[in-house]
This record gives structure tokens, sequence and C-alpha cells, in this order.
RNA sequence: GGCGAGGUAGCUCAGUCGGUCAGAGCAUGCGGCUCAUAUCCGCAGAGUCGGGGGUUCAAGUCCCUCCCUCGCUACCA
């Protein structure tokens, strides 16, 4: 048993949570998640930055007191993640007590090690920015970002002799390729290393600054932004006296997105090493979230709102995307089309599916329980081939933080689980009495499903669950060996009692248009014009004619007297709660314009419009008869 | 300007040491099954592996060069 740590950044309380920080940190509950799986002990730390100018700005704009306006903010970060299904161990926040005590031990430490020094700067200054500008950067003598004209000034500051330790940085990074990852970034930071990266200042004055932490060897002076945010990762823990930080820290595995790289490169690990503290095991790093093709910013309105998107699709199937549609390290473009059609193909079709058709045989022809397993043919075997290599695959390319790939693996074996079930036909075992054979083929089936839903669960919790629960299979976290699950097969006690069906993944419908999310929570109504109402054309028609779909066990043809020469035939979904014989002479509404379109091999020419309810479909007639044809407005 | 990462089927990407590596998923077309969520299974598709040159018996896979995209960086606390 190892201990396992893993840590999101903290984030920034100047913006709402948006898809980015979302994103990091289903990453982190899903590692940590997978590390329980594997038997680890596990901490699993997120947080809030809570000091800077920034800070005290938003909250003057907001007209609100800082420590009630970060105190806010910080709270709309924790009351989100258990939407997302996140489970983190502990929340940390600058403004902790014991976060400052923290860091102010780790300061006094630093400076009695003779690593931190005074010196003076003098400079053009941004108070908007919060630093300072050389002449080259300036526009017309004005900070671009801000227009305003920097101030001369002149200030002592505390600096960190970070230059002492960046050789010994480079040798670690280079001795160690694990350290930092994906290894475009460690190339990156390897570059930043060539390059002349001087001392850190350290300190603002309080005469500019004060909300921040006072320096313990001069009360004149705050810390600025890297001795106070990047020390979370040890407060958190407990650092210095606590045990957690003994046994945590050397596991220590901190995912950032590439935009803090450097300060988590390089300014964290010679912090480290002037403290006299061991590095983290592995930073890992990845991109952003891109909104199509545009990048995902406040001022273009397209910030995806997390909570918004699981609501809708629901959390698994955010959390699942999310993770198998970003190759981590690179850029990925977050769309609800990718979205909706990724759920559809892997969750709804392809595993959705396997749930369902497993389940109700099943309960078809077993009686609902988990059958006996019998003698396992050269098929079974096949299965248990793939199964091994799928699972044992997805755990090593988890574990390297490669999760498309991953699911990519443990799809090979929901795929191949389907095919088994095709080609093993148990309807036509059923029929043909070999029970023995039918039980074998249900219960590898059922098996290799319980199998994908536990290695799931890192991925979608309750779904994940659910589907055990299904399969009824009394999950027990601490009794799950995740190593050993890739080559033994039975963990199924036949007899248990499974679902009847499974419905987890219904299919989404693609919803077009509209902004992919709702940038300030306002849930706008998708309204319509009447131009585009009018697109639409509505008719009335008699059925005169209604059959069984040679094909199809819940579609009907139907042939509906549109008033043209020839009846145009439809092809309906309404097998389950009609019959042909009542339709014939019936009146019905229909959508008139709809793109033709073959179903299992039958032209329908419309839709007939109806109304789902409890006690099955009612059609939509007019009151009295209409000639066939009339149009509905 | 410097450094780095990429440019492989319509889309997203795999391709370890140079020789069944020209692949997967999605999308598309055709066919099959009926247990199942209009699902599942099978089959199909000429992509000059960014352009050019070179090394080699043999190169997406090594070397040179050019083009394009992206990232980092440019005496800045």
């Amino acid at each position: 048993m190892k201990y396992f740590f893993v840590s999101t950044p903290i984030y920034y309380v100047n913006a709402r949570p948006h898809l980015g920080h979302a994103y990091s940190t289903i990453v982190a509950d899903s590692v940590a998640r997978f590390h329980k799986l594997a038997g680890d002990t596990v901490f699993f730390l997120t947080g809030t930055d809570e000091h800077g100018d920034k800070i005290v700005q938003a909250a003057q704009k907001a007209g609100v007191d800082v420590q009630h306006y970060v105190d806010e903010v910080s709270q709309s970060f924790q009351n989100l993640w258990p939407h997302l299904e996140i489970e983190n161990d502990a929340f940390i926040r600058t403004t902790m007590e014991h976060h400052k005590a923290c860091v102010q031990y780790f300061l006094q430490k630093v400076y009695e090690s003779g690593d931190i020094y005074f010196a003076e700067y003098e400079g053009l200054y941004c108070y908007g920015c919060e630093r300072f500008y050389t002449e080259k950067e300036l526009v017309d003598g004005k900070c671009p970002d801000h227009n305003e004209k920097p101030v001369l000034l002149k200030e002592k500051n505390y600096f960190f002799r970070m230059t002492k330790y960046l050789d010994a940085l480079r040798r670690h990074i280079e001795e160690h390729p694990e350290f930092i990852q994906p290894e475009r970034y460690r190339n990156e930071v390897l570059a930043m290393l060539r390059e002349d990266l001087g001392d850190l200042c350290i300190s603002r004055p309080k005469s500019r600054l004060t909300w921040g932490i006072e320096l313990p060897f001069d009360r004149d002076f705050v810390t600025y932004v890297w001795f106070d945010a990047l020390i979370n990762y040890i407060s958190a823990l407990g650092y210095p006296e606590d045990e957690r930080f003994r046994k945590f820290w050397t596991g220590a595995h901190h995912i950032v997105a590439k935009d803090i790289l450097k300060p988590h490169a390089i300014f964290w690990p010679t912090m480290l090493l002037a403290a006299g503290l061991p590095l983290y095991k592995g930073l890992r790093v990845h991109g952003y979230w891109t909104v199509g093709e545009t990048k995902m910013s406040k001022s273009l309105g397209n910030v995806v709102d997390p909570l918004a998107v699981a609501q809708r699709f629901g959390v698994g199937a955010f959390r699942y995307f999310l993770l198998a549609e970003m190759s981590f390290g690179q850029d990925a473009s977050f769309t609800e089309e990718a979205l909706v059609q990724r759920f559809n193909a892997d969750l709804a079709n392809d595993l959705g599916n396997l749930f369902s058709r497993t389940l109700a045989m099943t309960h078809k022809y077993c009686g609902g329980q988990v059958p006996e397993c019998g003698e396992l043919d050269e098929f079974d075997r096949e299965v248990l081939h793939v199964g091994h290599t799928a699972l044992a695959n997805f755990q090593t390319q988890f574990q390297h933080f490669h999760f498309s790939r991953a699911l990519a693996s443990l799809w090979e074996l929901v795929r191949h689980l389907n095919k088994y079930i095709d080609k093993s036909a148990p309807w036509a075992l059923f029929k043909a009495g070999e029970t023995n054979r039918l039980s074998t083929v249900l219960y590898v089936a059922l098996e290799g499903m319980r199998k994908i839903a536990l290695h799931l669960w890192p991925i979608m919790p309750s779904l994940a669950e659910a589907m055990l629960a299904q399969l009824g299979w009394k999950w027990n976290l601490a009794a799950v060996d995740l190593e050993g699950e890739t080559s033994s097969w039975f963990g199924l006690q036949p007899g248990s009692a499974v679902a009847s069906s499974s419905n987890l993944f219904p299919r989404q419908d693609v919803r077009r248009e509209g902004p992919p999310s709702v940038p300030g929570g306002e849930q706008e109504k998708a309204l319509v014009d009447i131009e585009d109402f009018a697109r639409l054309e509505l008719r009335v028609g008699t059925v005169v004619e209604a059959r069984p779909h040679p094909q199809a066990d819940r579609l009907l043809l139907v042939r509906i007297d549109d008033g043209g020469a020839v009846p145009r035939q439809v092809v309906a979904g309404i097998a389950d709660s009609w019959q042909p014989s009542d339709l014939v002479g019936r009146q019905v509404a229909f959508v008139a314009n709809l793109k033709p379109r073959k179903l299992r091999g039958q032209i329908s020419q419309g839709m007939i419009l109806a109304v789902k309810s409890a006690s099955g479909l009612a059609l939509l007639s007019p009151t009295h008869p209409v000639p066939p044809g009339s149009v509905v407005s």
C-alpha cells in the first residue's frame, strides 16, 4: 500500500468556477479514486488562492468587504464540487490561520538559511497590473493593459535566491523523466532553465499591498504570491509537524494547467530545495479547453458553466467526456455537439445497450439471477483474454494520465462483449434449450460488465455504482483488488439478483443552435421566431393503411392520405401502443416536410405527432374530421 | 529572433528499436441479427503519412532543407 497525494491548483478567487477549473479538479478526483481502487491511501487536495491586490480591487468593485468577498467566492467553489461528484479530502484557503502560520514558518526557515535577501529596485510600475514594466513594453509610455501611465517607483524588496538551486533542479529534471509530464512541458522547463532566470522577488511593501501574509522577519512587508500560494500544498498537509505531511508528501502529484507551469516547475521545487524538503513526485500539465475553435473568455461570453452542462447531460457523462475527449497535455475543443455525439456512441450505444440487452436476457432466460458459469469454450476464453489486455492497458494508461487512451482500451472490452453476445446468440441458445451454454455466456458477459463498471468508477462514480448494483454485486472499495481484476474472471456470485433492465444512458438528442452554455447563469429558454415555426409544415391526414414493419418490432408502416394522388408512407414508432387495425380511418397530425428517411429499409416521409404518457402513446387528432392534407397552423 | 511541440483517412488521434505500419474510434455507404436504448454485429472506402532532397537493400519511422500551425521565451521583480 502506498501513500498517494494529488492536488489541483488553488483557484484564484477573482472569478467563478468555469470549465477549466472543473477539468483540473475532475482529473484530480478521478486520479484520486483510481488510486483508492488500486489500494493506495489517498489524499486529494483542492482549494482557493485569496490574497493579492486584484482580490482587493474585485471586492471594492463589488462593494463588499474583502474577507466577505473571498468567503463568498471560495464558497462557490466548495459548493460546486459535490455536484461534479468531486470528493476532496481537504479544501485549503490561503486565508486560513494555519496556512498563514505555515507560510511564515517556511519563510523564516529559508530566511535563516540565508537564501532571502533585501535589495533595492527602481522601475516603472503599473498598479493595475501589479508589476513593473520596461520602457520597451509600454505603448505611448502607457501600460498596454490599463492604458495608464506607470509611475516611477523605487522600492526595496525581499528576494529569494532561486539561482542557487537552478542547477540542482535541472539535474533532477534530467534524471527523473517522470518529474514533469507530458514530455513537451518537461522540454519547455528545461528550455526555461537555459535562460537567465535571476532571483525571485517575493515581497510587497505594505504601502502597496496589505491583503497578504506578513513576512515574519519584517512586518512592513507581505509575501507576494509564490511563498504564499505554492505553500498551500504542504500547509494543507499540516507541515511541518503533522504526520500527514510525512506520509503523503513524497507521493505528491500536482495537476496544473499549462499557464502556471513555470511557478510549479521552477519556483516551487527551488523553494522546496531551499527549505531542505524533498521535491514532489510529479507535475502533470494539461492544456486548455477551447469552445469550438475559439478561446474561452469572459469577454466573448462563451465561458462554459460546468454545472449547467453536468445538470443537463448528467455528471457522469460530463466527466466521461472531459477525460475521453482531451488528450492530456494538449488543447481540446468543447462543444455540446461533440459531447452528445460521444455520449451516444460510447455510452448509450456501446455501453448502455450492452447493459440493457444483457440484463434483459438474464431476466428472461435465467430468472433475473447471475447464472452459473459452466466450462469455458474458445469464445469465452477469448473474452477473458481480450479483457485481460484491455484492463491491464487501461490501468497502465490511466496511471500515466493517458485518460483518453485508457478509456479507448476499456472500450475494446465493451465492444468485444457486444460481439461476443452476437456470436454466442443467447436467444438462439435459449430456443434450442442449451441452458448450460446459455448460462455460461451470460455469466461471462455479466462478469465482463462488472469489471468495466468497476474500472469506470474513478471516472463516473455514481453511474458505476449504479451499474454494479444492477449486476447484483455488493461493492466494497476496500476489498477491490484492481490488479487481480485483470486476470480473474469470477467475481460475480451466481444466484445474486440482477436488475431486470437498465437505462442508465438514454440516448441524447442532438439539440443544435444556441450558445454552448449559460455564462451568467440566467437560463434562457430557446425561443423561436414565428418564421422558425413556419418552416415546419404540419398537416392532418387520414390513415388508409397500417401494417407492422417487416423488420422491426416497434415500427409500423402507416399510409396516410394527405390529399395527394398517392398516400404517403410514414414509418411510426408506435407499435408498442397501437394495433394497425385501430389506426386505419383515424385522422392524425404529422410533420409533412420532414426529410424522408429510410428506417430499417422502409422509406418514411414524415412523422406522426404523438404524446408519450404513462398510459402509452396518445395520437394528436382534430376534434372533428377535416379534409386530408389540411394544414395545421 | 531563439527554443520547443506538431503537421498521418471528412473529424479526433495511434504508430515503440527503420523492414505485414499505412492503423483505431467517430462520421459515411451497403449487408446481417432481433436479446437490446432507431441500439448490436459484419463488410467497404485509394489518406502523395506537409513539400523537396538525402542516407539505406528497405523510411511517417534517420539526416538536410523549405512551408504551415501551436506553445514558451526575448537584458522585465
